[in-house]
DNA sequence: ACTCATTAGTGGACGCTGTCCACGTTACGA
DNA sequence: TCGTAACGTGGACAGCGTCCACTAATGAGT
């Protein structure tokens, strides 16, 4: 109604800034894989929202599971983003056995925060296409390490304090990770999911008293 | 081209016996979702090779979704029924503690060795839809019990057995399950899928030594 | 400043999917 | 035996991912 005159004929009704279709197609994406999970990333979709033609997004990616892709790297960052924010909120120098302590839970804590609070998003950092490698799309902004790295600094941390002993350290952070990934999937969207509706923080209780126990 | 004279009309090309479409539905779909996981239970390739119209598969289930719920139960009846014949190999009667260990070891094996041999029905058995119940379908056939409950015996015999004091044990299934889980996840098609080729039995064994140091 | 190749967006189409409706046929209980 | 409910069919629709041909804006090189 107000200006239906710039696309009279065919072609560009009107070109957004550089890598703005991009940047939108994603962040439209993460939108729908938050209210939806990763099979709610539909292209056309988020070609609407942007206000641009389905095929306009085939110029900024080779097709569907390229643009997931991109989203499942952005859940993945804002994970890691909430990790980081929670062991930051720690206080204790390095080195402080204590301190060490919670800063573990606290990685813990807002792992499993996040995959409660934002099921679709959580599912998507882990739903990387097969084919689609991760694409190290740097814009630019600097993130939180990745979880691993996150969980390997609090556990480096921990031998320093001495809490941890050099010979159980090597490897730790893999069963460590499976646990608390492996509590928020089956209690997410798992077989767990009624479960931990009444009990979630029974449930919390037992698996930090499993993991500290696996640290000795 | 043998006999292509039964359909001659419309309506009914042949009737198969009670319950056949539907089963046959079911493992077609099974078929489709160790190929390809849970998105490629497709309702009309499934009806295809049941060599029946789209629209049949709408008299035994209400959409899709009904139809993946079988096919989740189906493929959950198959971890259970693999990590049972994984016990059930394991000698030594109940309450000896080594022979208990080595239960607990089997089950755990035999939940890894599904997810890496099967790794799409090991994805389906997850994912059932939210709204679909399981609908305890008792085919008549007796199933292995769920894991859940297979880890939970085992757990108990652990106590009998003494290796595991009564004090640790309540709850201590969730977390143990949570991390065999969160393995099989994490390096099926998780973002440990490359770590893994190289290292399986490594993060196997750590795993392994993580979860007995968690009994004590 | 003007050209011109590259880039970015449009319009239309195709095949596939899940799902609905109306219809005909078969089987089974009364 | 008959009628009714269960079962399978045919045709249709909208939405999806993707391909092709076309056009308008952009920016580099002269």
């Amino acid at each position: 109604m107000t200006s239906d005159e710039s696309r009279e004929t065919t072609g560009t009704r009107q070109r957004r800034p550089r890598g703005a279709v991009r940047d939108g197609l994603i962040a439209a994406g993460v939108e729908l894989a938050r209210a939806g999970g990763p099979d709610a990333v539909v292209l056309r979709e988020a070609a609407r929202m942007v206000g641009v033609v389905p095929n306009a997004a085939y110029r900024h990616f080779a097709d569907r599971g390229e643009l997931l892709a991109a989203v499942c790297a952005a859940a993945m960052r804002e994970l890691a983003a909430r990790m980081a924010a929670g062991t930051a909120r720690v206080r204790g120098k390095y080195g402080d056995a204590a301190a060490a302590r919670r800063r573990l839970h606290a990685i813990g804590r807002a792992y499993l925060e996040f995959a409660r609070e934002q099921p679709g998003l959580f599912e998507t950092a882990f739903a990387l296409p097969h084919q689609h490698a991760y694409a190290a799309q740097d814009g630019g902004a600097t993130h939180s390490p990745m979880p691993l790295d996150q969980l390997r600094a609090v556990l480096d941390e921990l031998t320093d304090a001495g809490v941890l002993s050099k010979q159980r350290r090597p490897g730790l952070e893999y069963p460590i990770w499976s646990t608390v990934h492996g509590l928020a999937v089956l209690t997410g969207q798992g077989p767990l999911r009624e479960v931990a509706a009444g009990s979630r923080v029974h449930l919390e209780k037992v698996t930090r008293t499993f993991i500290e126990a696996g640290l000795s």
